[in-house]
RNA sequence: GUGGGCGUAGCUCAACGGGAUAGAGCACUGGACUGUGGCUCCAGGGGUUGGGGGUUCGAGUCCCCUCGCCCACCCCA
């Protein structure tokens, strides 16, 4: 084999398009619904929008980015997160016009990249749903955000998603947490993995996320972020917690849950799916209420979230969920003999010129070849005609679903073919 | 980035401790049914055994390199 697809990346092929086109129907129409406006952003962006944003001593700034610089000598990076890009977007483009208090609800489905080393469910490419609120400090808009992630997750079959849920505090409690959280660590740093003894100078609070039994053991009597936060982020977790038992969310405190991304304010909260091994997050974001700021804009708070699609649909194949065929649907025309062929080709393109999904054998096969294929396709009809039906001006019109046929002029046949055509597509039960 | 497992028709898998022409099911094509799909039966096409090198009279099988996938770590979606 010549060429390969780049490693980590995947060909999406015909016969998986319906499930992934379930999934983005699916997150458009809650988003919509939730009222958020789709918005689509370059693919790549200056690196130091990322760099600024996420973090440069982040995992993902540091050592997974897609970075290049192009002909211009400029330096861009492929799109390693979804929210920093809606912010800039959202600042290059004024979206929050005049009114500072205006809370601007966006979504996106876009591809993601980052060098990481791939696995099942862990890609260099791979593809996030997510939402961004900004304008609004409510804990009532965290909640919302979780509440839609929830209702998306429900509505593809994923019942069993736990929502962890953790407050990171903000840039007044953070930093004291810090401090005592090093202070106490300070005193068992024999005792923690390599790695850990690492963090400790970069990002104490990942020492709190570390699985290592030996880490788990000295951070079990840590103090936690959750302890000492501020009154403002104390009495904002607890609003959020109240919104989510309102609206009837079930959640769990989890106090080590330390996201990714170094703009996460408040609110951090990761959604986790079952059968799925190692790579079980389906989704996840939080607050960041300093981003807009540090992007170079007013400051303006903002919570938002980020879906992965290809775990999404990994999970409902775990649970052997699958969109079903579609119902049979359109005409495939069939002309037995060479002047037939040349009936074929014209009754298709009046079919075609009429709205109807129709298709033809170009090989133009024996016609049990060509029932044969119909009924693989899911046509519901089959127009056949041959010398016979041809020096008559009929065609044979079979119904494949009811397995019934009856002989109608070429004229009749379009005009029943259209009209049953345009039935199909109200009362039809597929989709996807 | 670290450690480990695995790569055989389009797909899922066989092939004693190295031995002859690498097999089967599904799928595909044709036929039984000379102009009618799904079921059944019969037949057929299809492989540089991921790629490269080595050991051997002989390699799918053993060794080395490489690429890819998978599992765990890590990280996260």
């Amino acid at each position: 084999m010549r060429y390969k697809r780049p490693r980590g990346t995947q060909d999406i092929l015909p016969d998986q398009v319906s499930e992934w086109r379930l999934a983005e129907e699916t997150f458009r129409r809650i988003a919509n619904d939730f009222g958020y406006s789709e918005i689509r952003t370059p693919i790549f962006e200056e690196t130091d929008l990322f760099v600024r944003s996420v973090g440069a001593e982040t995992d993902i700034v540091a050592k997974e980015m897609y970075t290049f610089s192009d002909r211009g000598g400029r330096s861009l990076t492929l799109r390693p997160e979804g929210t920093a890009p809606v912010v800039r977007a959202f600042l290059e483009n004024n979206l929050q016009g005049t009114d500072p208090g205006r809370v601007v609800k966006l979504f996106y489905i876009a591809p993601v990249f980052r060098y990481d080393r791939p696995q099942a469910g862990r890609y260099r490419q791979h593809h996030q749903a997510g939402i961004e609120a900004l304008g609004s400090a409510s804990p009532a808009l965290d909640a919302e955000v979780m509440h839609l992630a929830w209702l998306f997750y429900s509505a593809l079959g994923l019942e069993q998603v736990d929502l962890l849920l953790n407050s990171v505090g903000c840039t007044v409690c953070r930093p004291v947490y810090v401090e005592r959280l090093r202070a106490y660590l300070a005193g068992h740093a024999r005792a923690l993995c390599d790695d850990c003894r690492r963090r400790y100078e970069a990002n104490p609070l990942r020492i709190l996320d570390c699985k290592n039994p030996a880490c788990r053991q000295v951070t079990a009597d840590a103090p936690m972020m959750l302890d000492v936060l501020c009154d403002d982020c104390a009495r904002h977790f607890a609003e959020v917690r109240k919104v989510l038992e309102t609206i009837g969310i079930t959640y769990q405190v989890d106090p080590r849950i330390v996201r990714g991304l170094d703009y996460y304010t408040k609110t951090a909260f990761e959604f986790v799916g079952k059968g799925l091994g190692a790579q079980d997050a389906l989704g996840g974001g939080g607050r960041y209420d300093g981003l807009v700021e540090a992007c170079g804009g007013p400051p303006t708070p903002g919570v938002g979230l980020g879906i992965g699609l290809e775990r999404v649909l990994l999970a409902r194949q775990a649970l052997g969920l699958s969109v079903g065929a579609p119902a049979r649907r359109g005409v495939f025309v069939i002309g037995l003999g060479e002047a037939a062929a040349q009936w074929a080709i014209a009754f298709l393109a009046r079919l075609r010129a009429a709205g109807v999904r129709a298709d033809l054998d170009y090989r133009f096969r024996s016609l049990r070849a060509q029932m044969r294929h119909a009924d693989a396709m899911g046509f519901r009809y089959a127009a056949i005609a041959g010398d016979e039906e041809l020096s008559r001006g009929e065609v044979t019109v079979r119904d494949l679903e009811t397995a019934t046929q009856e002989s109608l002029p070429t004229e009749g046949a379009i005009e029943y073919l259209s009209s049953m055509s345009r039935r199909e597509h109200c009362g039809g039960n597929a989709h996807g």
